[in-house]
DNA sequence: CCTAGGTGCAGAACTGGCTT
DNA sequence: AAGCCAGTTCTGCACCTAGG
């Protein structure tokens, strides 16, 4: 696959990236992990607080547990050659107001720079959606909610014209706060995780 | 041991634009 | 003005971990 543009030029772009200063409590300080090697692509949410201070993607609770459910180490997880992350807002977006969790992602970054970023990788395989907002962007008509496109388990996505289709799995959120949906749903657990780290396990050693 | 901090989902309520 | 629809915002819900 080829683009116009190289991963690593890209990179530099996002990095620098300040279009929404004025709408975020902390500065601007954009955290994905991009490679044109990356054989799985991550499409998450938002950064964390933990994530924002440490300048690392699911560097905290979430990040914990979505390493357990992918059945993979810190050391791998962080190689941008296995998982390329980029979710649908870069910056830590701030909580609520009535502090029940953080604000929705800021929706700026997402037609701003997914399209140019997704032609630039080379070897992707699998895609994970993680989040609500991420499913309802790229999944559009076929976003049933959450639980049911969860259910669906593995299916095929296109996310850019040029692309050939690559495998999809659709994750509920791995933070704590989630632990209700999960304990309503243990299929996921029973059903989809081996399922998935399967998939990833395959994906990684060949 | 106790407390504070961190964290998303689903569904309801609200808002704004459009049609009749 | 009323009704409809789509999109957005608000609210109620549990648990884990780190630090004091």
């Amino acid at each position: 696959m080829q683009s116009n543009i190289s991963t690593a030029k890209v990179y530099q772009q996002v990095s620098q990236c300040t279009l929404c200063h004025a709408n975020l409590p902390l500065e601007p300080k954009p955290i994905v992990q991009l490679s044109a090697m990356a054989k799985i692509l991550i499409i998450g949410q938002a950064p964390g607080l933990q994530a924002h201070k440490q300048r690392k993607a699911f560097a905290d609770a979430s990040g914990k547990r979505l390493r357990e459910w992918l059945g993979v180490t810190d050391a791998q997880f962080y190689q941008a050659e296995n998982f390329a992350i980029m979710p649908m807002a870069f910056c830590y977006p701030g909580k609520q107001a009535n502090g029940s969790g953080d604000k929705a992602p800021l929706k700026t970054c997402t037609p701003t720079w997914h399209q140019t970023i997704i032609p630039t990788f080379e070897h992707l395989q699998l895609v994970l959606l993680v989040g609500q907002y991420a499913q309802k962007y790229y999944l559009q008509q076929a976003d049933l909610g959450v639980t049911e496109n969860v259910k669906c388990g593995m299916s095929h996505l296109v996310l850019e014209e040029k692309m050939p289709a690559v495998e999809l799995f659709n994750l509920p959120h791995p933070s704590p706060r989630n632990n209700i949906w999960l304990h309503k749903n243990t299929w996921f657990e029973h059903n989809c995780l081996p399922q998935l780290r399967s998939k990833v396990a395959q994906i990684i050693y060949e």
